[in-house]
DNA sequence: CTGTTAGCGCGTTCAA
DNA sequence: TTGAACGCGCTAACAG
């Protein structure tokens, strides 16, 4: 046994190269590559002996200097605003997985808001020489600035648009959202049917609001709602605009909230004036985040926006761009679906 | 101008290569690389010239040809097993800010729970040539299969520790959560306390409850439970076991919540049954969920796990093991806090 | 079928 | 101060 080979005892190391497999094999660096790579005629003894080589010595082929000649690294970034999102996660995991499965690594990076710290992480990235980018749009979905027209890899914006119409964005179809809420609640027999906002500078809220409302006006209804200039995504917000409109407004039958934690205070302050759901009352939430809507008394019907496809088709979009294909700029709108539970029809 | 420069209204463009740079300043590679770099003399002239063409020509320095030869990537694995999890995110967070630091990316991979693909994500890590790696624990902290002794990379396993005491596992003092939650209702004036808990198969559950019993027993009192065999994180069975609880011991002045849910599920018993909080009973949770605790009425007590803080220290042992640091094999407690809110102490 | 050679992009010797 | 040459680990093109 040469000097050169590694007992098998200590495990795979990393200093292992192709060299040191062709040598253990007896043959040529190319011919060890070929066999191992299994895309060129190799003689079977030979292969055999440089696969159990290979083995024996724990070699780990190096992705890095594979790829230094193709130009690819096999490696899509994603950049994001914030970490602590209950919503960026989903679309993350989504892009893992469609990535994933075509052995692409994602490199992630967490700007938190900072705009220079986004630079510095696209710097980094663009010098790892990422194959592709995903931005994911932080704690608000209004559009996001782009991250300019010409940079060397395909990008695509998910969650949060670019505000430039020239960038590829996949967004969630907040007014559908707030169409199908409104519509769902109608087919329920609710006709006197409320809007629950939570901040209104957010776009989510004010394309929500426009889905449900144009959704009743089809059937000749109005949606009720609070006119507070101000608002917030808070519980405390929720049971409070819940509480006003339930006064101005006795006989509502059916409350769309612009988010689970809404909906939630909107089922505490109906529990509080003994008014049954859904009896009395409907309720319909945005987001059909688990912690909440299978938690709550009863549990809440919800608005789905399927972030983790929203991930994954940001991810096929990259991948695709990638591979020369056509990628149609603009900002591409992506279905919700309803869960339907307790809070609007019992036994679901 | 030399066919061979690029236009700047091309933008920065992949195919932009050292050469090109030092062809555009009309010097060497040599003499351009040790330009950009400032760590070796060159001519002040010569300096301008290199940088000023490489701005001109979008040069983007290839992270990865530069460390091929110092056999570093400045890259670091990140494996989890759910990243839907609440829990794994600050923990992540936390380590991507302590390596964002020192320049290193994270390479991010979710195993969702399954040994195979968690073996493969390992594989196209060491392919990839990670300086370290951190193994980020799912969805309970039980102790973990270990990815091996012989990696050729220094691995820290977090908020899951490994089975193996030979590996580096940096886990939240759950005992010391409960040790903490159940003084503060003592120091609070609180002598009849009461535990409900979560999945009994958790081992943090049991760490939670050992840890307020101990802290009782010091003062002489008894942790009152409820004696359930079964046991979820879900609200309905918080709720349930509340309600046992306050029946079986009416005198009830003070509970901990193994989780956030749990103890959002206790005030609303309390609410209906007409008790105030914190008047008549003090309600500490655990976890610190933002969503949770900062929305309930009143406002949450509850136990910081500390993850991000959880997350940099793994980050901290990575890099130093990486540095040749001694890293002391083992699983290492980190402290929690309690963060308290108006559930325990009236305008806390 | 196998070995030799060249080169991916960069940093870093060593000479000039 | 500058430049030529080598090597990091691997694959591809070309000979044998």
């Amino acid at each position: 046994m040469s000097s050169t080979e590694v007992s098998g005892a200590m495990g795979p190391s990393r200093g292992v190269t192709l060299a040191d497999v062709a040598r253990a094999a007896g043959v040529s660096k190319s011919t060890a590559s070929k066999a191992l790579s299994g895309r060129y005629d190799v003689g079977g003894g030979t292969r055999e002996r440089v696969v159990e080589a290979a083995t024996r010595l724990g070699f780990t082929p190096s992705a890095i200097a594979r790829n230094l000649t193709s130009g690819r690294t096999g490696t899509v970034g994603v950049l994001t605003n914030d970490l602590e999102g209950r919503f960026v996660i989903p679309v993350l995991s989504g892009a893992e997985e469609a990535l994933g499965a075509g052995e692409i690594s994602v490199l992630l990076c967490d700007a938190r808001g900072d705009a220079v710290r986004e630079r510095r992480h696209l710097r980094t990235l663009l010098e790892r020489r990422i194959d592709g980018l995903i931005v994911v749009g932080g704690a608000r979905t209004d559009p996001r600035p782009s991250l300019g027209p010409d940079l060397p890899v395909p990008v695509v914006y998910a969650y949060a648009p670019s505000v430039d119409p020239g960038d590829v964005s996949v967004v969630a179809d907040d007014v559908q959202g707030g169409t199908v809420a409104a519509t769902h609640l109608w087919e329920t027999g609710r006709r006197r049917i409320a809007f629950i906002g939570g901040d209104p500078t957010f776009v989510a809220n004010a394309e929500r609001e426009a889905g449900a409302r144009t959704a009743l006006a089809a059937h000749g209804l109005e949606l009720l709602v609070d006119d507070a200039s101000n608002g917030s995504w808070t519980e405390r917000w929720g049971r409070l605009t819940a509480s006003r409109l339930l006064t101005r407004y006795p006989d509502i039958d059916g409350i769309v909230a612009a988010s689970d934690m809404l909906a939630r205070a909107a089922l505490d302050v109906l529990r509080d004036l003994g008014r049954t759901v859904p009896d009395d009352v409907a309720v319909v939430g945005f987001d059909n985040l688990p912690m909440i809507a299978t938690n709550t008394r009863p549990e809440l019907t919800s608005v789905d926006l399927g972030l983790e496809a929203l991930g994954r088709r940001a991810a096929e979009l990259v991948f695709s761009a990638l591979n020369g294909g056509e990628v149609t700029p603009g900002v591409e709108l992506r279905p919700v679906h309803l869960v339907v539970r307790d809070s609007t029809v019992r036994n679901a």
